[in-house]
DNA sequence: GGAATTATTGACCGTGTAGTCAATAATGAC
DNA sequence: GTCATTATTGACTACACGGTCAATAATTCC
């Protein structure tokens, strides 16, 4: 018995997402945050509170679809997932690298550019990082479970998330393609 | 002929890297560059011009020092290199795990800071990252060339690199000191 | 149709920002 | 001592930012 919504409240946060994603969260304006959501800055107040809690959506709207997309292709679940563990690691990887070859698109991982540049500065994001982090690790650790044993398996699944993470560090840094297909091949080869 | 300086370079532009580098670009305020120089803000316009270009100076100031002492490290030419070049790259990804345990450090790495959140944004920062990028690229190709050949060197070279940023990266997301400490081990076996 | 409730709008506000500049101070040359 | 030159100061400006709110619109219930 009231007015409806006239929005989709997970097409707004999508595009709320990918303009933290491009510009991060200081470089993201209230007047980009307007255009790309097609809402006016009341209604986005209204609807989600402020630009913090705005980013923290988008945030979990990222481990929802990226994050759980990763995931599942390191466990294998992906419907394209290679058998072996192993190679499930290097086609996550070898996304990270066509991200740029084929698309040309340098805006490297939402979760990283919050690890780095808002974590430390509030501790709802650094707990909400850390716990797509954790996801990230747990997936690392399923696809490498059968080429490890012990602590072998943590430790190898660190050190991929470690890769994993740098690598799209390098994607945003500018490096060039074959740089980053370098570091897969190397990749290849420690794994 | 001329009053002289009353301020000592280097020490100011030491004092504004360390500035950038715990609150970020956007995140380091005149006030906060003011207090941390000593100086005042019509000085630092006069000495160094406006707060990109202070930005860049700091970022050389990195390189000059951080960067140098990493480099140094990897190549063997540091007082306290380990012998074998694989040992000295899991020196210096000690001594990231080090800075957090020991020293509860989690300012992370300034280049990789940059690379993240202002290289996208600034053709200039781009460059300096990427030659900082290159200088420790180089330095892991020397640590590794006698443990790979051919294309292996570039290749294992380049993963060291992106584990180095994503270990750094880690730290800056809250990771906790077992977590560095896995990835250091995962890094030890696989290298 | 009227009442109650919620959504939407966009003008408005205070603040903190980067950047400027005219006045003043300190030095060396002569 | 005077002058030319450069350094220093801090008040000043203009602006963009995040955030607020009162007025209005759209809906359902009765």
């Amino acid at each position: 018995m009231a007015r409806p919504r006239a929005f989709d409240e997970e097409k707004v946060l999508n595009a709320i997402k990918n303009v933290f994603w491009q510009h991060g969260y200081e470089g993201a304006s209230y007047p980009d945050l307007i255009e790309a959501s097609g809402l006016h800055k009341g209604s986005l107040y209204a609807a989600f509170g402020d630009k913090r809690a705005l980013y923290i959506k988008a945030l979990e709207a990222y481990d929802e679809k990226e994050v759980y997309a990763a995931v599942h292709l390191l466990t294998g679940e992906s419907a394209d997932a290679p058998e072996a563990g192993r190679d499930r690691v290097l086609a996550l990887l070898q996304l990270v690298v066509d991200a740029v070859v084929l698309n040309g698109d340098r805006r490297g991982c939402l979760l990283c550019n919050a690890a780095v540049d808002q974590a430390p500065l509030d501790t709802a994001v650094e707990q909400t990082v850390a716990a797509s982090m954790q996801k990230l690790q747990t997936g690392f650790e399923a696809a490498l479970a059968d080429a490890y044993d012990g602590d072998g398996i943590k430790n190898a699944a660190s050190a991929a998330g470690a890769l994993y993470l740098g690598m799209r560090v390098m994607v945003k840094s500018g490096a060039s393609a074959s740089m980053l297909q370098q570091a897969l091949e190397g990749a290849r080869a420690l794994l």
